[in-house]
DNA sequence: TCGATATAGAGACTCTTTGTCAACTATAAG
DNA sequence: CTTATAGTTGACAAAGAGTCTCTATATCGA
């Protein structure tokens, strides 16, 4: 799956930083939940359990740095909270979430008509569209 | 257009609210602003130009009030506040959102094509939409 | 191993938003 | 018109997420 930590070393000090014990653990946190959408908050508890003297700061600036690296993206679910996953862009792997307003379930699709959908805007409103956010709310199998 | 406020205070009273001259005033200021999207600290600001005693606390709790009745809706650009709008749901004229990135001009777009969408997504997912969020983040005519 | 430099931790701080509560007011009933 | 009362307001406190500052410490190339 491609994300090892001598890989992210590398990624880390070509911008110039370096691969603390902090950062080491913050990021096994993302990638042992990777099907979760964390918050810095619950990836804050998850590590304070293997490193205990972290701090909250540390754990909200290491989020940002993976995140301006492209290592992990931030997700907005209208709910207060920043949420984060591991970023998958370099394997095309565009997918979109769908939001049960139920049980709050988060599931993932893949939409292949945005492209289109782009398209049609870039074509109609002179606008360089060059990210989307896209989200659905509704209920999930077990809730409907 | 449908907005007066005698129509808006017979929205309010059904569910056992009055029509304060606060509320009057914040009603005034989003629908005189109706082209911007609107932080509650703007709305606040313009509110006590003509009412200078109004606590922002009110200007919160009016529009959580508002959006629960369907007479605004919430926005998120994403850049740390709340925004807010007109609802025309009634009228059927759903929009979405391009927003620029570099000046931050928010632009409103009519997108036929996600209906579809949902239906891909009920039919593949077994997951019922009932609303959704898209956003567009690009370059405008100005900015490119 | 050593030194330059990036990074961590602590905690104060910012900023948006919410809660509390006594005082007030819109509205319906008398 | 007056009153009753339930909803509302304003002031302020306080929550809650996230940021900043400053000094001590750790990383990693030399």
């Amino acid at each position: 799956m491609g994300i090892d930590m001598e890989d992210l070393r590398k990624r880390l000090k070509e911008k110039g930083h370096k691969m603390t014990t902090q950062r080491r653990v913050i990021l096994d946190a993302i990638i042992e939940n990777r099907d979760e959408h964390l918050t810095p908050e619950e990836i804050y508890d998850i590590v304070k359990t293997k490193y205990p003297e972290i701090g909250i700061a540390t754990v909200y600036r290491t989020l940002q740095l993976l995140e301006k690296l492209n290592i992990i993206c931030r997700l907005n679910f209208d709910d207060g909270y920043n949420r984060y996953e591991l970023n998958y862009d370099s394997e095309e792997e565009q997918h979109h979430h769908l939001i049960c307003l139920n049980c709050g379930r988060v599931m993932e699709v893949k939409l292949d008509h945005l492209k289109s959908l782009e398209k049609q805007i870039e074509d109609e409103n002179d606008f360089k569209v060059v990210d989307h956010n896209v989200k659905f709310f509704g209920y999930c199998t077990d809730c409907q």
